[in-house]
DNA sequence: AGGTTGTAATCAAAGCTTTGATTAATTGGT
DNA sequence: ACCAATTAATCAAAGCTTTGATTACAACCT
C-alpha cells in the first residue's frame, strides 16, 4: 500500500468516491464495492442536505438544526416528556437535556415537573416557540421542495421505499441504536 | 394549533414520521408531504447508519467516525494538503485542523510544511495510522455489507442512482455547501 | 415498612463543528 | 520594489454529542 501517489491535485469532491472505490477494491480483497458506494453516497447526500437546510433556513434565524428538530417534536407531541423527545428525535437523553436548556434560555420551550411522576419533566412550546417553529417549518419545507424537485414523484417514492427498507431491515442484524 | 394532545404515549420512533406528516399537512396549507417524508426518511436512515457504524466499528477501537473519515481520505491521497482533505471529506478547514491535531497526538498522522508553499501543511499517515485504517476499513466494510444486504444488488444500484441524482441536482438551485 | 431494582434527568469530561477573526505566506498589478 | 488582494491554516467562542457517573424518584417484592 503506497502512500506516495504524488497527484492529489487531480482528486475532487465529485470524483473522490470513484477513486476510493477503485483504489480500495483493487488493493484489498474481500471488499464489497457496491456496499461501500451505497454508504458513501448516502452519507454524503444526507450531509449536503443538512448543511444546506441548516445554513439557508435555520442559522439565519439564529438557531441550529438540532434545535429545530427538538422544537418540531415538541410541537407535534406536547406536552411531552424529555425521554419521549429523545426517542422520537433519535437523540440521546443527555443531548435533549442540554438542548432543551438552551431552548428554554431562549424562551422557546417551557419545562415543568410532571405531576404524576416526580422524575419526569414535561415540555411545551411557549408562544414564541410556537410562532418560531411554524414560521421556520414553512421555510424548511420550501427548501425541502427544492431538493425533492430533483426527482419525479415516482422517483421520490422509490427512494423513500428503499430507504425505509434499509432501516427496517437494520433490526434483523442487531444494528445498534440509541437507548 | 393545539398543543394539548394528551397522548404522546402512543407515539413511537417508527410511527412518528407518519404522525408528523399527517398533522402538519392537515394544519398547514402548502406543505409538500412527499418532500417532507423524503427528507425525514433520508436523515433518519443516515443517522441510524452512522450511529451503528460508529458504535460497532469505530468507538470500540478508540476513535470516532470523523477521525475515520479523515484517516480514510489521507490514506487514499497522501501526501495531501489539509485544505484538500477538507474538500474531499466534506468538512470545514477548521474541523480538519482540529481533528488532525488529535490524530497527530494519537500518533496516526504526521504533519509537515509543504516545501513549495509556506502556508500549506502536508499530511501523511504514520505506520500506526496505516495499520489502523486498513484494519478498521475492513471491519467497516463488513458492517456496510450487513446494511447493504437488506437490499438486492439491483435495489442498491437504484438507491445509489437516486441519491446521486439528488445531490447532482443540488447545484441547480444554488444549494449551500462548504468552502 | 424496608430494601432492591429500575428509570428520568442531569452532570462531567472529552471531542467535533460552526462562524468569524487572526496570522502568515503567496500572487498579481503598478 | 511595493502594495493590495488571496489563500492556508489556526484560533476563539459557542454549541451539540457522546459515554459514564450521579441524583432523585418510583415500583415492586417480601
Amino acid at each position: 500500500m503506497s502512500n506516495e501517489q504524488p497527484e492529489p491535485e487531480h482528486l475532487h469532491f465529485w470524483s473522490f468516491i470513484d477513486h476510493a472505490i477503485e483504489r480500495t477494491s483493487r488493493e484489498l480483497p474481500g471488499i464489497d464495492p457496491l456496499a461501500m458506494r451505497l454508504v458513501l453516497t448516502l452519507h454524503r447526500a444526507a450531509n449536503m442536505l443538512v448543511y444546506d437546510l441548516e445554513s439557508t433556513v435555520h442559522r439565519p434565524r439564529g438557531w441550529s438544526w438540532p434545535g429545530f428538530r427538538v422544537l418540531f417534536v415538541i410541537w407535534l407531541s406536547a406536552p411531552v416528556e424529555a425521554r419521549k423527545v429523545a426517542e422520537l428525535s433519535g437523540m440521546s437523553r443527555a443531548a435533549v437535556s442540554a438542548l432543551v436548556n438552551t431552548l428554554e434560555r431562549d424562551g422557546l420551550v417551557s419545562k415543568e415537573r410532571a405531576p404524576y411522576d416526580g422524575r419526569a419533566v414535561q415540555l411545551r412550546l411557549t408562544d414564541a416557540g410556537l410562532e418560531a417553529i411554524t414560521s421556520a417549518f414553512r421555510s424548511h419545507n420550501e427548501r425541502e421542495q427544492e431538493w425533492a424537485g430533483s426527482l419525479s414523484a415516482e422517483e421520490q417514492k422509490t427512494l423513500i421505499d428503499l430507504l425505509a427498507k434499509l432501516t427496517a431491515h437494520s433490526t434483523h442484524f442487531d444494528a445498534r441504536h440509541r437507548a
